[in-house]
DNA sequence: CATTCCTTTGGTATCGCTACCATCCTATAG
DNA sequence: CTATAGGATGGTAGCGATACCAAAGGAATG
């Protein structure tokens, strides 16, 4: 039923051989004139061009992966794509592989060591070009894959000992201690800890580790009844601090490795009218924009989410340009980040 | 160097072929092992699955759709990956696909709609199976690609008059309409509306029209200086709330078309010391976790993001599964949360 | 004008799998 | 004992592109 004009066949049906057809050229004309314009003459190239726009023509890149063994996909498993915080790596990450040409296939672990697993063997049998994982603890069978297709591999979560392939992350260890140590130099001297499900979590049990680890630095007496683990969530971080201060009446600061939790707590203390940091001072983990706007502003490390997606993505683009594997651990670092409410 | 057992080769390395040849029987009966085994013999089945299993084989799923000409992969553009609002419904999407044995590809259109255009020319060339698309407002390209290449989509922003084929949202018009009228019915009479841009986005506009509406229902003076553009984000709408109380010293309500807008505009108050709603009501558009547990808790619109990514997904599987094809629009609802912020 | 070289074009053989059809075998009926 | 059906297997021919090599054409050289 076209009105008038040429008439178009499917865009969806027509392919290669077609164009070629239509152009009065060879297929391999076509492939090279859509790939590297600059190795097919001026006059090729029109016509190859014409016959393309005419039919609306769009490239297979299955059969083009499959021949070329070569594929445009990244593939990344996250914890949670619900977690605004990885939003904003998962965003960067998009941003520079699709300035390369790359596009993006995303799982959701759900926090589950087994899922991961089987996220990562689905996303090899689409043959990846890249991955990218933010756990960085993982199955036997998940090393044993990455290691026998020789994927690159990016593991963002966590500075590993033993990172699979390039890890660029920073270290949760660290960055609990400094905040921890930038507590106590603040002079709080009973200061709770609330800490993510330690489970399958080693970013958790390292950033517990660090804030232990401060404690002793400064000789203050370590108390596991001031450590509390609790689920993600805005009401949580209020149960948890309800229960910290009715426990500790003398506690002065609560460090809370989430910021969701953080921010559950000072509307909890909004609620129940204690002034922060009068009563008790709050510090979170991780930036989220959201910290810097409540009041009071809340003081918090600052990672740099989109500087690790962004260069996530780079290296393993550098790396499919063949840039020569190596192991590599970038350390993008962190930054405490004093508001008013510590 | 392995050390002992069986020497296997790298996983990524063997083909179907290789596996047929060490199970003594023909590729055929390996595909057919692998994606019905209820087709093969128990005896065929266990001798390739001991070869799987010995050479850590993954079926190369590139080779099975080019020959299949079916693929596994839905493609989703959203305006936003950094969006939580869009996260929620990521989720869900990501969640039903994936217990239906599928995979999601995603892409990030920053609201522009050349840039749409260009992704989802890039997800039909990796022959997606199936496209969600946020936006409702199309390039006639895209219009183009999808009839031509008969792929089912799925629109989840708005619920457009003539949906591409499939939509699954809620009207941004009577939302905006509904929260506006709740707000008059409240007594309030000088009612603010700050809106996101409305460029490219049919949704802003929509909700604008609702507000609109909603004033002239309740003969209230439709004043377009109560309404202020706003680029997303807390600070936009702290400076927003922050001039329209300037230039309207007797507004006494605010309609957020964004949640982090109105957040924005609750910390602004409690900086600035304005009782909400004594001074300013302040209402929103969408329920993010967050607006929950503000203090006081925010007025705002609950719209079901998670069931809209749930059943969008439902219909794309159905509709792979075999379901006949049908133009279908579904309006999954909305419903106002009354808090304390009015 | 013949020779060499380089650029442009085309042909052929895959890539790893699945669809489709032919074959074979066993079970049941006649 | 032969005929027939039906399930289990295997062979062959693609799917739609690219890699690799061969051929052809034109420019540069002696």
């Amino acid at each position: 039923m076209s009105v008038g004009g040429k008439r178009k066949r499917g865009g969806g049906q027509v392919n290669m051989h077609d164009i070629a057809r239509h152009a009065g050229v060879s297929p391999m004309t076509v492939s090279r004139a859509l790939r590297e314009p600059a190795s097919v003459s001026e006059k090729m190239r029109r016509k190859v061009d014409a016959a393309v726009r005419e039919f609306g023509y769009l490239p297979n890149r299955i059969a083009g992966s499959l021949s070329s063994k070569r594929s445009n996909v990244v593939g990344l498993v996250v914890p949670s794509i619900r977690n605004s915080l990885y939003a904003s790596m998962v965003q960067a990450i998009s941003e520079v592989l699709r300035a390369n040409g790359l596009h993006l296939m995303i799982a959701d672990s759900g926090h589950r060591l087994a899922d991961e697993e089987a996220l990562v063997e689905a996303l090899l049998a689409q043959r990846v070009c890249g991955l990218v994982l933010h756990n960085t603890r993982h199955s036997k069978r998940v090393r044993e894959l990455v290691r026998s297709t020789g994927v690159p591999v990016i593991e963002t979560g966590n500075l590993p000992a033993d990172p699979l392939d390039m890890a660029v992350s920073y270290s949760n260890f660290e960055a609990a201690r400094a905040m921890t140590l930038h507590l106590a130099r603040l002079g709080y001297r009973r200061i709770g800890f609330v800490t993510l499900p330690l489970r399958d979590n080693d970013r958790s049990e390292q950033r517990r580790r660090g804030y232990f680890a401060a404690l002793k630095e400064q000789k203050l007496p370590v108390d596991s009844s001031l450590v509390l683990e609790a689920p993600g969530g805005f009401s949580e971080g209020g149960d948890a601090l309800g229960r910290l201060i009715q426990t500790h009446p003398d506690i002065d600061a609560v460090f809370f490795a989430g910021d969701v939790l953080a921010v559950g707590a000072l509307f909890e203390c909004q609620r129940r009218g204690w002034a922060v940091p009068g009563r008790v001072a709050i510090a979170s983990f991780d930036d989220l924009d959201l910290l810097r706007h409540t009041v009071p502003a809340v003081t918090t490390l600052r990672l740099p989410r989109q500087e690790i997606g962004r260069r996530s993505a780079e290296l393993l683009v550098n790396r499919l340009r063949g840039a020569t594997p190596e192991r590599l651990k970038i350390d993008v670092g962190f930054e405490i980040v004093q508001r008013d409410s510590t």
